[in-house]
DNA sequence: CTGAAAGCGCTTACAG
DNA sequence: CTGAAAGCGCTTACAG
């Protein structure tokens, strides 16, 4: 591996005037900068890192907090890679590298606090924390920039889902339809992570604003996200009512389940009921009928996480939450039924 | 930030000792070395790896390479994440953690073998490469360890699954419920990854084993991976010909489009033509009916990877390939048909 | 515009 | 069993 001594060498300049010209530091003359650029180039020079970070302070890596934990029976981010992938180009162009962030240094149990430490990342993206995981509330107080995408943590910038507006969205949507018995399976909302909380009010306003009157029987909640956590919910569901038209599901997964449930019971989607789901999950074109969803915009959420992110290194100040639209996507698990008012002619 | 020097002050003993203690080198009393860790704690030290990394050039990162490239329209890893999940929790128990590593170098486009050496990464795990990319195939000339998930690539140690087994098993399969006449649908067999041509072998070496004449006009290719492909390749079939009762789908997603192209044509799945997939993508579940298929093992081929690298690093050797035997998952698209011997009963 | 000196925090021979 | 010295490859004041 050459270094700049090396480069020192055969230019004649000093290893700092070396430095200086790769780095586009310092007020060098153009003729011994481009000679040294060129030297460098000859040689095959690659800096190093390590040596570099060592003496700055700074390792132009990003830390990741992504936990694949399954303590709530199966629990995973359906978005996970999309958000990453749409993060990371941001990022990269940038100059940065991401680096998973684990709780284990060498055989030593740590936190991630301790890890960024060891590492010395420059900053943080919070992607699927286990929830109310102190380890990373603690994250607040790490001195350098924290980004979380769609779970809010007091004190970090988060870019979310505007859960609560894209679920009234849902609800307008079958009301356009002309339902009005809509039935609603939510998630667990006992979690730190807000998301089932919002998208149930959202559900309750738009039933509000359109002068349905809320009816608790119509709404159950999944202890999970995952589908048997849906299946089962729509049991109890249809054991105490039958009396709605559609449903609104909290998450796509949920609604993969419901449908198991419908079906079972030897209704159709969307002839009997209406499902709409939300994510907006590649799997759900593949189910018949294909599932109609509120898509969360993954594209956008990891790109604006990350160009927070750079941001903040470069010193401006950021709003502490940011956010995201979602859009509907019409499939074919929902369909218009004739009101009353249209019977009556 | 504590450092060794700020221990070897407080304890009275110099650096070095320090180093020593902490790393459980060289040959110290367990008084002082008992002494030094326990200083170690109560200040909450915690190692600087820049500093380390540079003198020893060992990192304790291992790079991915992967790329959501879109090159062909679509193409994704389906098994990415679960794959990588298992990798990751082997490495971080031993101590490495992972980088993503990409083709940029602050603005400067680099290789993989560039970035390589700019991080120091101590191995490297190719999960997805853009097939026949000079940059992944140059890394056999990595002077690191590296290893492959589920993509052969000359020079480096892959952990594949036994594809041509797996496929002559779901052909068996098939067989065992009574299909004779058994349609293939293909992945592209032009590129530099071989499952297509493998899975295409494993379809036809079942076929003879069972007597079955190999007959070209039931097979048909895909030149993508994706759903798209698997719809379309479907509907060329059926130009063609409607003789058979069976179709094995090289891949999940090509079968949730052959499955659209099946019904589209009035045809219902498992009734009218039993449909096999590979992958054991979750979305398969959902599918009604849910979908057979060949499932990989991702927990073995992620943790397998994992512990390879780690031999490597021991110094020992290792296989150059690695088959993972896949397994079926029955679901709900296949059904048993009468022969045409029980039929004469 | 360029360089000599010192430092980033650790480890590795080597000496005693 | 412990420490003084030198080095890993870079950067940052500072001086000229």
């Amino acid at each position: 591996m050459i270094t700049i001594y090396d480069i020192a060498r055969i230019t004649g300049f000093s290893p700092p005037t070396i430095s200086k010209a790769l780095n586009g530091t310092g007020g060098l003359s153009a003729a011994t900068r481009t000679l040294i650029l060129q030297a460098a180039k000859d040689l095959g020079y690659t800096p190093n890192m390590n040596a570099r970070a060592l003496s700055t302070n700074r390792s132009h890596l990003i830390g990741v907090i992504y936990e694949d934990h399954y303590m709530l029976k199966g629990f995973k981010h359906p978005l996970f890679s999309d958000i990453l992938n749409n993060f990371r180009k941001v990022i990269e162009i940038a100059g940065y590298d991401l680096l998973f962030l684990s709780r284990n240094l060498g055989s030593r149990r740590v936190s991630y606090l301790e890890h960024s430490n060891y590492r010395k990342v420059d900053g943080i993206l919070v992607m699927n924390p286990v929830p109310g995981d102190p380890d990373v509330l603690e994250l607040a107080s790490f001195d350098r920039p924290c980004v979380s995408a769609n779970e809010p943590i007091p004190g970090i910038c988060t870019v979310v889902t505007e859960n609560r507006v894209a679920a009234e969205a849902a609800v307008d949507y079958l009301v356009s339809l002309g339902h009005r018995s809509i039935a609603h399976i939510c998630g667990p909302r006992n979690l730190s992570a807000p998301a089932a909380r919002e998208r149930f009010e959202g559900y309750r306003a738009a039933l509000e604003k359109h002068g349905i009157r809320y009816d608790e029987n119509l709404v159950e909640e999944s202890p999970f996200w995952h589908s048997e956590g849906g299946y089962e919910a729509a049991r109890r569901l249809f054991y105490r009512t039958r009396d709605f038209t559609a449903l609104f599901a909290s998450n796509d997964t949920l609604a993969f389940g419901i449908k198991e449930a419908v079906e079972e019971r030897g209704l159709s989607i969307p002839d009997d009921i209406s499902l709409i789901g939300f994510d907006g999950d590649e799997s759900g074109m593949y189910t018949s009928p294909a599932l109609t969803t509120m898509w969360q915009n993954t594209e956008e959420i990891g790109s604006r996480a990350a160009m927070l992110l750079l941001q903040k290194f470069a010193g401006e100040d950021v709003p502490e939450l940011i956010k995201i639209p979602a859009r509907l996507l019409e499939r074919g698990s929902c369909r218009k039924v004739a009101t009353k008012f249209e019977h009556g002619l």
